[in-house]
DNA sequence: ATCGGTACCTGCACGC
DNA sequence: TGCGTGCAGGTACCGA
């Protein structure tokens, strides 16, 4: 592959030497980590990938506004493009320990860890979910939506949470993540996969920016809150403190 | 350890 | 039509 960065912003580390770095190598695999997307180079080395907010990597030539990174691959083009520049594009030959530190795949850990981790928290709920050093994965959207099923409020605290509660809320975090992946995501304004698709998980949320309007159980307004400057929407009557 | 606030960006919806 | 405001899939950093 080659590679092309337009945007020092989004690209961390050096333009030359990242592109040197990724000069020649091949993918060898392209994996999940969290939320990073991991590009796995042969002989060695890593290019990776955190869409952040509005980023998205497209296998497509045309270079636009917001197209930021550019890769030459043997069989297209593929581009990294992000209006709002939070999402980060790194190439290194070890991954770094800010990634390398984030607590384990909210798909891959198991009940008893979770629990453990939860409990060890005196934390809100919602902040801990959005936490990657605790669970690496979740973000605003599977948060909120998890809390409802799990029927937990947002503003509770781990520590205070029944091993029977944090187990459901274990299930309902894999059941969210699992049926969302299915959906290929959501697409709240313009997200789309590699191929242009836009996810349609967004038709499931149950709570995620339904505020003002019924509950789908039990018909109570849903409600819109701050919480770790997130906005967070629950449902007062299914998810009690 | 954790929290609240701020900062970083652009684009869109909305009220006036 | 334009302008101001608030809001948005996230993380990092500061001081408390």
């Amino acid at each position: 592959m080659n590679a092309e960065f337009r945007k020092a912003r989004v690209l961390v580390g050096d333009a030359e030497a990242s592109a040197e770095l990724v000069r020649g190598r091949v993918i060898e695999a392209v994996e999940r980590y969290g939320k990073f997307i991991v590009f796995r180079l042969a002989p060695s080395g890593y290019l990776l990938v955190h869409l952040g907010m509005t980023g998205k990597l497209l296998l497509d030539p045309t270079v636009r506004k917001h197209t930021h990174a550019i890769f030459t691959l043997s069989d297209g083009i593929l581009q990294y493009e992000d209006s709002r520049q939070f999402g980060r594009v790194e190439c290194r030959e070890v991954l770094p320990e800010r990634v390398t530190k984030l607590g384990p795949d909210a798909l891959a850990v198991s009940s008893e860890d979770f629990v453990a981790l939860v409990r060890g928290r005196k934390t809100r709920l919602k902040a801990l979910l959005l936490n990657q050093e605790i669970v690496r994965g979740m973000g605003n959207i599977y948060a909120d939506e998890a809390l409802f099923r799990a029927g937990i409020h947002p503003l509770a605290m781990g520590a205070r949470l029944t091993r029977a509660r944090v187990r459901k809320l274990w299930e309902a975090m894999r059941e969210v993540l699992t049926e969302a992946i299915a959906s290929k995501g959501s697409s709240i304004s313009d997200y789309v996969d590699a191929e242009g698709e836009r996810g349609s998980f967004q038709e499931s949320h149950r709570v995620y920016q339904r505020d003002g309007k019924p509950c789908v159980v039990c018909g109570a307004e849903i409600q819109r809150i701050l919480v770790a400057q997130r906005g967070t929407h629950f449902c007062g009557v299914c998810q009690r403190r």
